[in-house]
DNA sequence: TCCTGATTTGACCAACTGGTCAAACTCACG
DNA sequence: CGTGAGTTTGACCAGTTGGTCAAATCAGGA
């Protein structure tokens, strides 16, 4: 077992081989789903070896989340107090659809752990999540009392905009599959910039 | 091996009963994480006594599967041609909400199955839903053609549809942990049909 | 009632899985 | 170089899992 002592060389190259590893196994096969040796393989390291760096498997995952968890939510705690209410929700919808496209793997990592009933990850939720969207549904909210968007459901609106924007991540064997000829992501982005557009516009400044 | 012959009053039952107990499991594990022996308890069967009506675990699944994609899909196929666009398309996505709510475990099987890339209904997606979207998305851009809904895109706008009414369903344990005070399906309806009545309603009639 | 096919089960098996351990090997530094 | 800590591994283990099988039990029509 690697000692409390600051990490050698060997040990942080190794560290970081096996969490990108674990990424790739768990989000494509949940935790349950994934096997010790899947990641070890993936890692290109022997099972005893990958858990001479981590304790156990549960470990690997759990560090993996809270790890990821945190630049997860980065795009929400952008969301700028000062800056214009339409185009901070509108930009923020990009930057997560952005996140869909770019880092797909720890979009399905969180879907299958929140499917399954977030076992592992219900602490994070009330503990790091839960403020952070009481915060910004409030700042909306605010908003919209300020007359600056149309009036809806700040929550609801939140948990439309992560739908839509991983839908494209967590859901994209199918989506892929239903539209053969077209990518996706070419045509997402407006998609979804028309119809956040026209439901928080106030009197209907639609694009 | 139950025989060939028309199934007996005990087959019909125990196979109605795995089937059930098999939703139960599956939904909440997903294909890896459920066990043969779980079904077999949520049943009130032996092992053996299960694996007597289903040759294996992979054979209950995919009966499970594809039993249930049939009326998963019914809503989508009452879309009707001669309805009204904007309230046809308003009423399915209040079923499709309806159903998140009065079948979520069904969905959540659905999720679990293609979040990890679908390996076991892949055809079935090109199979039976690629067909009825081509469909039904033609028809709704002859309706965006006769002016009769703003211009979207349609395919996007069924994504939208899924994506949003079943993550109540799918993120279930999300949407409650941050909305502890209020039911979701208390607010989730109004805030749908607001949603769509803005992006879909032709020259801005919206509610 | 009796008999035959349908149903149920305890015991069992081979493969897999998470994890351990002692021995071997490698590396950095004095 | 040599040496001790850091690293790697083959062999192994116990528990779990999907699935089998022969024997026992049950149900219903003649």
């Amino acid at each position: 077992m690697p000692t409390d002592r600051s990490p050698t060389r060997i040990q942080k190259k190794n560290r970081a081989t096996i969490l990108e590893a674990a990424l790739e196994v768990f989000s494509n096969h949940g935790f349950r789903g994934a096997t010790v040796d899947q990641i070890a393989k993936a890692a290109g390291l022997s099972k005893p070896n990958l858990l001479y760096y981590f304790p156990s498997k549960e470990a690997i995952f759990t560090e993996l989340l809270s790890g990821l968890l945190d630049t997860w939510l980065d795009p929400l705690r952008a969301l700028d107090p000062d800056g214009d209410p339409l185009e901070e929700i509108l930009a923020y919808v990009q930057r997560k659809l952005q996140m869909s496209r770019d880092f797909p793997r720890e979009s399905r990592l969180f879907a299958n752990e929140i499917v399954q009933g977030a076992p592992r990850m219900l602490d994070s939720l009330s503990k790091d999540l839960k403020p952070l969207l009481e915060e910004k549904s409030a700042l909306i909210t605010q908003w919209m009392d300020a007359g600056k968007l149309n009036r809806t459901h700040s929550k609801h609106l939140l948990f439309s905009i992560w739908s839509l924007t991983q839908h494209y991540a967590d859901f994209d064997v199918q989506v892929r599959t239903l539209m053969e000829d077209e990518d996706p992501f070419d045509s997402a982005p407006q998609h979804l910039e028309l119809m956040f557009r026209r439901l928080l516009a106030p009197d209907h400044i639609a694009g």
